[in-house]
DNA sequence: CAAGATTGATTACTCAATCTTC
DNA sequence: GAAGATTGAGTAATCAATCTTG
């Protein structure tokens, strides 16, 4: 019955479509504000908040929730634009460290505000206080329980 | 400020990974059970439900929130896999209706049932009423503020 | 032989260009 | 000329295979 369905569903599509449309609008701003894509961002911020500000390349993949080989292509383009090199590790000749650059540092700061800016002005600007709450404790339950359960 | 950051975006940060571990979940069942991807079953509600169960492949689009190529190239497989078809639109030669062949229906069905299935148990099962009945109205006007302004 | 990282092949999307019809 | 749909070119992800080191 696809009232029924509907109500069952209802939450988990506003979920999906807020997604979307805040996705596009952050992904807009970081590329005209800063000309780079919001993929590179999520990487900074990750070096940048890591202990001594560098991780190796499988910390970093899992962090960001993608593929060992796209971690590999996305820091190629980066190196590429002197945000991050790599080092080799010292104790384990097989693994590399991904590591701010000065530019990336430089950079990284100023996408903070730019990125901060959108999820206050497109999330944040219209939820309460307590729906902030609310959502924040929810969504850490969901993701708590789904991460421990296999099926 | 790390900390002042933090707060500012803990609650779209914890939306986000619920995203990304609900999303690999559902799709992994999706294929697993009936062998299809998350997007077909997109393509499949939405003529389902839509009045005379056809769409206009540009109405499909923007109801997907997919660019008119993407749905060019997804509609092409699912014909292939016999499970929508295109009608000539009768009043305007330039348009095309997708409409679900009876094998499409069939299966849409079934992964209604699927999906339904996974969503309560990955994603309503962990929240309360209260929770689901907050996140629904707050989400719900995030996307109607931001739809309607361009920036 | 397992783990870390990269490379090759494939996939699904986007934007720009095109073709047909309004 | 503009709109609806498709095709071509380019991008960013995935999985499987490979290479190197533990």
């Amino acid at each position: 019955m696809a009232a029924k369905r509907t109500k069952d569903i209802e939450a988990w599509s506003v979920f999906l479509w807020t997604h979307s449309v805040l996705l596009k609008k952050l992904e807009g701003e970081m590329k005209d504000e800063l000309g780079i894509p919001l993929t590179w961002f999520d990487v900074l911020a990750q070096l940048e908040t890591a202990p001594d500000g560098r991780l190796r390349m499988s910390q970093l993949a899992d962090s960001l929730v993608l593929s060992a080989s796209g971690l590999t292509r996305r820091l190629d383009q980066m190196e590429k634009a002197a945000l991050i090199r790599r080092d080799l590790c010292a104790d384990d000749r097989r693994g590399f460290y991904a590591i701010l650059t000065k530019i990336g540092r430089d950079l990284v700061a100023r996408a903070w505000t730019v990125h901060i800016k959108g999820i206050k002005k497109h999330f944040n600007r219209h939820l309460t206080k307590n729906e902030i709450a609310v959502l924040e404790k929810a969504f850490a339950r969901v993701i708590d329980a789904e991460l421990r359960s296999t099926d």
